[in-house]
DNA sequence: CTGAAAGCGCTAACAC
DNA sequence: GTGTTAGCGCTTTCAG
């Protein structure tokens, strides 16, 4: 056995056909190969266990059947279900879909956009979050541009700080809904629990509670950021104890940093709900029979995923388009009325 | 702007250099450039936002900078950790991920790997659940030995069912060694909550619990098997309870199983771990913060990614190799001493 | 319906 | 150092 794939010239010579009809009858064409022949083909082509070598179709066909997708972390299940809606859609369209993780660190993430730029696929889903880092904006632009340039797709999931086709979430929305929704439930004095300054989601969803609050009462949310995480949660819930702060629940910014907000709680001895209500933000599945249940604005993660590819995959538009996506509040256990 | 990438042709061109100096200058060689000559390249491919074509470089290479990865289910978390650590390894490598999502079909398995395969990845990772299947088992090593025989590598995590280098999860042990504690804690009545029975984790890991049962008590668990995820073990629960068994703990074959069981005691006023005990296995990082914490059996997800893809990047062993991953039991509330 | 041959964009001998 | 050129494996005119 060789240690070379066969090609299809060794199928063709197996087959006693030329290089054309090989690739005919094992490649769709318009072109129709004789029944005896194509079988022929076909039994060559097992014989020596052929497969095309994509590489080489690529080049001859002058497109790939690839698509890329960049998110911050795969292991976080705000990402994971993301690439599992895109790779449903992809699979919809034949695509193969190429994985980036970033880990949120933008020099990567530009390495990574420029690899899979180099791999020419069809299109490429930028599902991390953006930063408002101006600098680093202008150094994706310039992997964007060419590649959108030369016929390249590019979309992106969550705030519209590309000019490129984007799945806005609406993220100020769902927390200003969010929080008239507490404001409602009798709640006085909230605490929010946010992520990075420079997370532009973490602003936003911060803001809009803010705004949210402001409409229906007075007093100003008590802010606390950390990480964009689980153990941010943690910590930042922690200072907040510490504080001293007179609050009656706590908005966090994503369920993950409300579970780690909740296990905080429950090392110092504060009841959720009963002493503190909680919320968070995605409605991460893996989390909804958490006790007690958290209350949440639930995104479409998985419909986010498709809605990116098919966004992508449609013809360009003009200017780039902006589908958004709203978030329902989902009230739980974890916010009981007042 | 034209709808066509920059080739290093036209580079060369812009650069008034030949096709070789151009390659020379961008993508690394042992041959030199003279440094006017090089800088001259540089400013062009800029100029023009060049990125050089990886299907064309691995043409002439006879190589890719790929490999696949092929899983049941990316939301899934077990999935997305052991991916979150073969991309870690993956980038370390400059390797980029193809990712495959197989829905736990074995039809669509066997087309992702002839996807990846046609993709001529230096390396696929199986990470799917494996089945006891034997003609899909079969069929697979028509994919598999072609690509290996063409010098392809590949690995796979979970159980050794294919001749190929393995992630080999101890399930059986894990589960006895889980059994034997629980036991130890003192419960005398336990049920487990399996997957089908086609799924050869689910087998191992009901019959490891039930030898480590076996070994230091009498009587036989109770099983009841549904579906490998949340709202199979929250089915599957409802029927124990439905079926009247007299048990006093419950050990599902996951940890989303676990989740499952646990929103169903909830719903059927059965007390975890009061009235019930329960745990799972795996370890999702996500869900160690619910209550009560639930025992289970961790396992070191992120490091398994990491093993498959070094397995598979070192040199080629005789014959299959195997390394071998211990669960470990973590026992937390759920399962308190009786 | 089948075959010959011209590329696709790039690398790597091989010359100079 | 730099340039020329022969492929890499495949698709697709263009002839027959």
């Amino acid at each position: 056995m060789p240690a070379r794939a066969a090609t299809l010239t060794d199928v063709a010579r197996e087959a006693g056909v030329s290089l054309a009809t090989a690739s005919r009858a094992l490649n769709g064409s318009d072109r129709v190969v004789r029944a005896e022949l194509h079988a022929r083909v076909l039994e060559a082509a097992a014989r020596l266990g052929y497969t095309p070598n994509a590489q080489a179709q690529s080049m001859a066909r002058g497109s790939t059947d690839l698509v890329g997708l960049l998110v911050n972390d795969i292991s976080d299940p705000y990402f994971s279900t993301i690439a599992a809606g895109l790779a449903d859609a992809a699979e919809e369209h034949g695509l193969l879909v190429m994985l980036g993780s970033t880990g949120g660190r933008p020099a990567r993430e530009l390495e990574l956009l420029a690899e899979l730029r180099r791999q020419r696929g069809r299109a490429i889903v930028l599902a991390g979050s953006r930063t408002n880092d101006r600098a680093h904006l202008r150094e994706l632009s310039t992997q964007v541009d060419p590649f959108a340039a030369a016929g390249g797709r590019v979309a992106a999931i969550g705030e519209p700080k590309l000019p490129v086709d984007t799945v806005v979430v609406e993220n100020r929305r769902g927390a200003r809904d969010l929080a008239v929704e507490i404001r409602r439930l009798g709640y006085r004095r909230p605490a929010i629990l946010t992520g990075p300054e420079r997370l532009q989601v973490s602003r936003d969803r911060r803001d809009g509670f803010t705004a949210g609050w402001r409409e229906s009462a007075s007093g100003e949310p008590v802010c606390v950021a950390d990480e964009f995480s689980r153990d941010g949660g943690f910590r930042a819930m922690h200072r907040l104890l510490d504080s001293g702060a007179e609050i009656d629940c706590v908005f966090a910014i994503n369920d993950l940093m409300a579970m780690g907000a909740m296990a905080a709680c429950r090392e110092r001895g504060v009841d959720v709900p009963q002493d503190l209500a909680v919320a968070g933000f995605d409605d991460i599945s893996t989390l909804r029979d958490v006790t007690p249940a958290l209350t949440t604005v639930r995104l479409p993660l998985i419909e986010m995923g498709r809605m990116a590819l098919d966004l992508v995959l449609n013809d360009v538009a003009a200017k780039p388009r902006r589908r958004k996506v709203r978030g329902e509040v989902i009230v739980r256990e974890s916010t009981p009325p007042r």
